[in-house]
DNA sequence: TGAATAAGTCAAAGCGCTTTGGAAATCTGA
DNA sequence: TCAGATTTCCAAAGCGCTTTGACTTATTCA
């Protein structure tokens, strides 16, 4: 069914028709409710690409989602970010399109995106301390909000992220307060700007103890639980292993806890951890007591939420780029106590 | 830059440079490297809404991700899925259209991208024993590939699955070898085709050996890590707890790991866990020697594999449905040993 | 009552591409 | 050399929608 069959039936012009569907107000109100009823008894809804064509706009948002061409790993935050993304867009009736590829053909695929005129707009995912897509994106020239942060970056940008520095500068403070001065930091990879300022949060509470960060004590990898597991194997073998670790996810967490159960130790008592919780659905950090002690801030409600700047930018191309900063709470679990001694 | 002003440039008609462009033959070779040339030199590329247009082709496949309403529980698997099916995609110049949508809704959905004409075809997520979306995308005739498979499904259809039932048969065959006879089921939720079907091959090689399965060491719910947790907890406080488990998913089996750990006991010694291993990216199941003992299959390779399914069925409308079961590798790891008497 | 205004509707153009049905130019063979 | 075949190119239609500008018909006011 399309809008000519539709005002043949009905014996109004197509013109009539699509403006009685589109809410135009110089259709009467009893032609308008005629025509809705129709459509809905049809079926009828305007083809995406014709009207993409006449309008313009293609109603569609695009992810980019890097994969590490190393290690091909999917960062798992991206399916509750995306889940949440996507209840703004059914909400606006917008579609979500994907675009899985390796970081090394990244700028193609969203120069490609441009071209093709697929989208109107795109979420950055993932951006690096110095992150070549902002100006790119600002070349090719489509709105876009970033998930995260480029602290190198010159251009202004639209953006939406947590504050890691903070969460980060409190969960090592906090965990300076229990006694622990021998603290590891089990960080991701230091050229993604949220472990970038996650680590200069740990630096600053640690300075404001007048202590140094221990070079041995901070690791920076992809946020596997194996990494988890084999950093936090390393970290105790040292000479003074830490009595307190601070990890970048949830996931990585797994693997330190693992990893410490393996030594007959005892989470909480004889080492503690403080996790980043993303309140991933499969991942609840516990029901009453949370089991990690962590800094928490949904990654579905930061999809939600980015999503819907980026429509309002879309709508309103000549607002300024806005940027939106999220707290992370500090949450305390059972992973967490007093240093031994 | 769009057609119109490339040809102008190149001073060509608008039909020789789209027919150069798209490999007729009725071009000379000159003209059509001339226009391959202009083309790179200005990022030409066709319109993707003017092209499915004049074609009736969008170029774009439609995911449907379901979220469980009740819990909002993004499946874990669907990130690993997706970068597979990515892969095909842009190989194939392909689009990946997502729409989360919560499980009530999802009729609704399929039928509004049939008549937006926003897809091709549609890869079915998370298919139900008896799933009514196979139906209803017979009636909207949309060509479509499951990853999973519909029991009582009664109209034939294309899909991709891992052979579940005799994966879940041999794992328990291979505890029941150890010599243990209480041995529980953590699955997923059983109204999931692939659960129901491991449900069988566990029940299978018990009857095998004579043995009749225990509602008590059954357990059927979401697969999140909390839920094995719990789970666990519960079947280790029953007055005959199991001396091994069955998890259905690599997320449960870390919950059921957490449980048995905070009771002092040993994996593999103690109890034992064998569980399904989806190769998720950011869990690989150990390195040298498996963490847990598993039935394996790569989800990523599925995603691959049914988008590729899909293609062919599109590119091909009248073949007849395609199947493809894949077997799961039963992989020893250290999570398991002989039941302790 | 008639002119001015408002309300309701429509025909047609245009969005950027593919493709049909020629036409012009070039090549072939006797 | 010239009809016929072949090669190379093109104008125009059409995909399904929105939107401009104009045209009817109904309503209002002096």
């Amino acid at each position: 069914m399309n809008l000519k069959e539709l005002s043949k039936r009905l014996g109004l012009s197509q013109t009539t028709v699509s403006r009685a569907l589109n809410g135009f107000p110089e259709v009467s109100e009893a032609t308008r409710t005629k025509v809705q009823a129709a459509a809905r008894r049809y079926n009828y809804r305007p083809n995406n690409r014709a009207r993409g064509l006449a309008t313009g706009r293609t109603m569609a948002i695009g992810h980019v989602i890097p994969v590490s061409s190393k290690h091909e790993i999917v960062n798992p935050v991206f399916a509750d970010f995306i889940a949440g993304a996507g209840e703004t867009y059914s909400g606006a009736d917008y579609d979500m399109v994907l675009t899985v590829v390796s970081d090394a053909d990244e700028a193609d695929a969203y120069r490609k995106l441009r071209a093709k005129g697929t989208v109107d707009g795109i979420i950055v995912h993932g951006p690096k301390v110095d992150d070549a897509r902002i100006a790119l994106l600002h070349e090719i020239g489509l709105p876009f909000v970033v998930h995260g942060r480029s602290s190198e970056a010159t251009l202004p940008y639209s953006w939406l992220d947590v504050n890691n520095r903070r969460a980060f500068e409190r969960a090592t403070s906090f965990l300076l307060d229990l006694g622990h001065r021998q603290i590891a930091l089990v960080n991701g990879l230091e050229t993604m700007d949220f472990a970038f300022r996650r680590r200069k949060g740990y630096e600053a509470a640690l300075a404001a103890r007048g202590l140094a960060p221990d070079p041995q004590l901070m690791v920076s990898d992809e946020m596997t639980e194996a990494n988890g597991y084999q950093a936090t194997r390393r970290l105790l073998d040292l000479a003074a292993p830490p009595t307190a670790l601070l990890t970048s996810s949830y996931i990585s967490a797994i693997g330190a806890r693992r990893a410490v159960e393996e030594r007959g130790l005892k989470l909480g008592r004889d080492i503690s951890i403080v996790t980043h919780d993303d309140e991933l659905s499969y991942f609840r950090n516990g029901e009453d007591v949370p089991i990690f002690t962590a800094t928490r801030s949904s990654v579905r409600e930061a999809g939600r939420q980015a999503a819907a700047m980026l429509l309002e930018l879309i709508a309103d191309p000549d607002l300024t780029p806005q940027t939106r900063p999220l707290e992370a709470a500090l949450i305390v679990g059972a992973s967490t106590g007093p240093a031994p001694r």
